[in-house]
DNA sequence: AATGAATGAGAATTCATTCAT
DNA sequence: TATGAATGAATTCTCATTCAT
């Protein structure tokens, strides 16, 4: 039997498996608890090992919570990232499949997306959400940009719009999953979701395109 | 020596004076610690009175709490429900004018708004904030089912979405003030962003008045 | 409509009638919380009077409860004294009377009776208990002392004993009616508590008039 | 450097040891100032531990002195249980042996009996405490209605009595231990005290056994 | 490397006491 | 005189953090 395999007494593993194994719990405790809610011995229980070994591998309640923020970031502009693909001739082709895929990532990364986006927005860690957020945004900005062919700085403002309303659907589907998926019951709901917003927003994009909004207020009290 | 110019020792305040007072500044610290994070010491320094009369006035951490909830919920919810007026002919005109009301809110009620939005979706007060939070998607709700003549259900996750996009532009704005006016630095700049967003939102929503999107995922692969 | 008789906003009574007032709340608050357990504010509420004047009147928390002990250990000696009457040749008639008079008190005089007994006897107070309850032993001293013909020194511990089996008695009478009264159910309960405790005691203070006892042990081991 | 001798900084003890620590001193502390006079601060410091130690051994304030009620109440029955012996042909002289290791308990376990029979008998634990003493007189009147062949329901209130008693007396000698001892300076004070009891209440005890008394109220106006 | 045991610091809540009217 | 309003000083209990093994 060898020290990995020993279900009893102590286990010595790896730095690098220990270390997940820790980040995974204070994840799920985080986003369950929110920053201040969560105590140092709710993780180690979450991670099945003594408080000790969480501050060997974590560090601080700080560093652990920052530690957390970034993985999860990470790993969320990643999996964006790659499913946005390699630039293609129709962008929001390339809109909706980077919206699918954070729908997704919503589905198997819930508690890192609660971390971000629910949790610590003040406190001493708004810099360090500010600027993971700041992250995803430009993001979007940039595959709009580059899909829509305008500068950045006029796609900046869209992709917060089109970030927040994501966020905005991701929430209610989160909070209420019934409601979410009434209008089809039988479809993928991210795939859904993302439908539904490049529904939404998609004509507004376009007409961005063409510069007849540019950067006015577009539609006129008139119309 | 009037009780207004009484500058030190103890103050004899009216009830109501002071709960105003002590519900202030519960806001204040509330919305920049978050619930677990601010203390009771933190909110009695920060109305200038002992704990025991936070106590006396506003009741347990817990009530204080629901107590900033309820009165910045209804505070928000009045000022757009005031703004988006009688019924009109022209829906958009309408969606528009409540959003202005909403992002001018937002310049006067930014902590109410901190401790609703970015605040303790998690722990005791889930439900009271998911709540409140409903209320103000289906006031946005009923904006857009009166207006764009859709059935309540269909205007839902629309509303969602426009919900959603307002945080994400209000966030982008409280959080980098500069970047978020730089495009029309002379206007109002809670009128700058509703008239963004009815730009971005505005043909998305009219295309679901024509029914040519409705319930359907709307914009084909082929566009 | 005097004064006295006003039934609205506030009453101004003689300073003695406020006195008694306020001095009847605290000895039912104490009795029933304890000296810590009371608070200043329930002693107020117990009078109909504000907390202002339960300090005006009773003094801070520590002396309003030693008037509370003193006035009580006052009434219970003066009831046990009134009672036990002028010199008899009966000596044991005497200690009947006084017994009964003691059983008949705690039925008026209950809360007093508890403050005095089942609280208190630690903390600040231990030295006013002990000197209260020194007195009720030493009136029960001088009773048998006088009626049996023994001298004094010799009485006490009698004293002691007698007025440990009374507490008892009454401790079991108050605690469980029921149970206490089951022997005779259809007399005087102090009653018959004071004739059952000279039933178990008088034999053994005859015997001391005797000289049979005296300081010594009394009982052999072989009998 | 061996555990025992170290007395700077921070001692591992076992669990068993920690916990009898914190109720030796929380029945100390408990004794003294009563349920509600008494911190945990005091308690810890009179442990020479820190807080949250005695809570951790101890549990919350009601659960560490309900601890302190049972492991007393126990200690004092157990003494006496012991003491009595097993059934033996001359009555009063388990009486007597049953008294004589009651008094005997008290000058080790003082702390305790204060705690029992001085304290808290209102507030949250009276029915605790009832119970316990209750258990006591049972322990009594189980030796007198087997002695004395009397029912067990006769027996009560001579237990109540008896009990009461001999708090009087050890009243009397915790408080005063000078008098208490005046009687008789060279022998051990629990055994005089409880031969003084017997001689007290013995003639009236097998009185009691004869059936002169039984359970009317004995002696008669006119002896 | 891993942990059971221990603690300093701080948080919520209450209470005796006193102003200002 | 009488009181509503206010507060300084505890008190119970928890938590992040660390030592001794």
């Amino acid at each position: 039997m060898t020290a990995e395999t020993s279900r009893t007494g102590r286990q010595r593993l790896s730095p690098e498996v220990r270390r997940r194994q820790v980040l995974d719990a204070a994840v799920a405790v985080f986003s369950e608890e929110g920053f201040h809610g969560a105590s140092m011995d709710a993780v180690a229980a979450r991670a099945g090992v003594s408080k000790p070994l969480v501050y060997a591998h974590g560090g601080s309640k700080d560093e652990l919570f920052a530690a957390c923020l970034r993985r999860e970031a990470e790993r969320l502009l990643r999996s964006v990232e790659t499913a946005a693909g390699e630039p293609d001739e129709i962008p929001l082709v390339r809109v909706r499949r980077a919206l699918r895929a954070f729908f997704h990532a919503l589905t198997t990364q819930r508690a890192g997306w609660t971390v971000l986006y629910r949790q610590a927005s003040t406190g001493p860690f708004a810099g360090e959400v500010d600027s993971l957020r700041r992250r995803i945004v430009e993001q979007a900005a940039d595959l709009m940009a580059g899909g829509l062919a305008v500068p950045r700085r006029v796609a900046l403002p869209y992709a917060h719009t089109l970030v927040g309303a994501a966020e905005g659907l991701a929430d209610w589907w989160l909070t209420d999953p019934e409601a979410a998926r009434a209008g089809a019951p039988h479809a993928e709901p991210a795939d859904v979701l993302a439908d539904l917003l490049v529904a939404v927003v998609g004509p507004g994009l376009e007409a961005l395109t063409d510069g007849t909004i540019a950067e006015s207020s577009g539609i006129s009290e008139k119309r």
